[in-house]
DNA sequence: TAGATTGTTAATCGATTAACAATC
DNA sequence: TAGATTGTTAATCGATTAACAATC
């Protein structure tokens, strides 16, 4: 067992879930600072727009990274996030669905930068099978399965329409993924073994109209 | 004044953020039921995922909209949704950046469904300057401004690559626009009175990596 | 040592869930 | 009327913020 895990699952109580994303905001940050060897929560914390106490927090959760008085090395703190998010590893991903969103997002390099690589492509439009995209052989759906256990894919992204989402995901699902990125505008079932997060469009286009409908507009004479 | 406004306003407290997307997910079930006239919070919490009493909760922030013993009016309940997110209006967009991404979302036809209209793109490409996609044509960014008045657009999406991303947004607040949807993978600054929600691929796979990496494996004997 | 800054505990804030009187 | 289901209040849960002893 990798004694890093277990001291990961055993520190105190579980970080929440919006931890994670902070901590890729925390290392994006970091990205920045070669200048100094340390750096301190208050300047984490101004550079990624939270607070001093939310960074240590966040970081308390996995472990203990930084020395009092002096702050957190640069490098080693690097280095951990990367190994807390998992991003020291390569994961091969596959993609279902290759419109115009799921063909965009082929081309879209910076997926390899954090070691996410597109290694298989699937599509039921026969036009599409068998051409080549971003260096990737789109290949018949029916393949899936067999692809995924030999190339031993874990994460799918999923561009496919509406009408298509749901099958696609339990086909996935029984192929052995574990984790999904889907972009269809459901709420697709799956197993709570099987990580689901959803992008949709609409109802992030939808949030913003509430925002708009919904903003003082010095009709209330606030400032 | 609109009533109805005034109303959203005074209502309760203030509706938590999570709660507008909860809207949307609650409009989507609405739309696939036209067999009964009247709908539970217990059945929509089944259809969305949520539970009764957070379906309940979620329209008291805004008002009344149901009965009680019978439960809430299909019909009335849309439309009350629709008015609340705002999307009984017509929104035009802006759409900055005509990459692969912006021009696969210019394509999307999601958009349309719910009265979000792009009607206007924009790229300091040269190349790309003057063609024309999905009924648009591609304007030079330096006529954005002139655009975004006369069209009057509030919202706009903003597909260019990172180092430009900040400019770009910097430029959307000047001409006026007040609500931004950013897929740049960068947090940008922009005053309070403008919405800038990001959507960040790389995050998201992180996340995924995140749980895949720490998600337990048999190790340690839990079921 | 004195100053800075961590890691952690306690206090606060906000959102979800449970419970139930009101009422269709 | 009896049964069902709302709207709302109170209890619970979870996450953020504040405060500070420990320590580099």
């Amino acid at each position: 067992m990798p004694a890093e895990l277990f001291s990961i699952k055993m520190k105190n109580k579980k970080a929440p879930v919006v931890t994670i994303p902070r901590l890729s905001f925390y290392y994006r940050a970091l990205m920045e600072k070669s200048d100094t060897q340390f750096v301190s929560s208050q300047e984490l914390a101004e550079l990624t727009g939270t607070s001093a106490a939310q960074v240590r927090k966040d970081f308390a959760y996995f472990g203990q990274f930084g020395a009092a008085g002096k702050g957190y090395r640069v490098d080693f703190l690097k280095n951990s996030i990367t190994r807390i998010l998992g991003v020291d590893k390569k994961w091969p991903v596959a993609l279902v669905g290759v419109g115009n969103l799921g063909s965009a997002l082929l081309s879209y390099k910076g997926f390899l930068r954090q070691g996410f690589h597109v290694v298989a492509a699937f599509d039921s439009d026969e036009e599409k099978i068998g051409r080549e995209l971003a260096g990737v052989i789109v290949q018949n759906i029916d393949a899936l399965k067999d692809e995924i256990k030999l190339k031993k894919i874990k994460i799918a992204v999923v561009t496919v329409p509406q009408q298509a989402a749901q099958d696609v995901i339990d086909k996935l699902v029984r192929s052995g993924i574990k984790a999904i990125l889907n972009f269809a505008p459901v709420r697709p079932r799956a197993p709570k073994s099987v990580e689901v997060h959803n992008i949709d469009l609409s109802i992030e286009l939808e949030r913003l109209a509430y925002f708009l409908s919904n903003s003082p507009r010095r009709i209330f004479g606030a400032h």
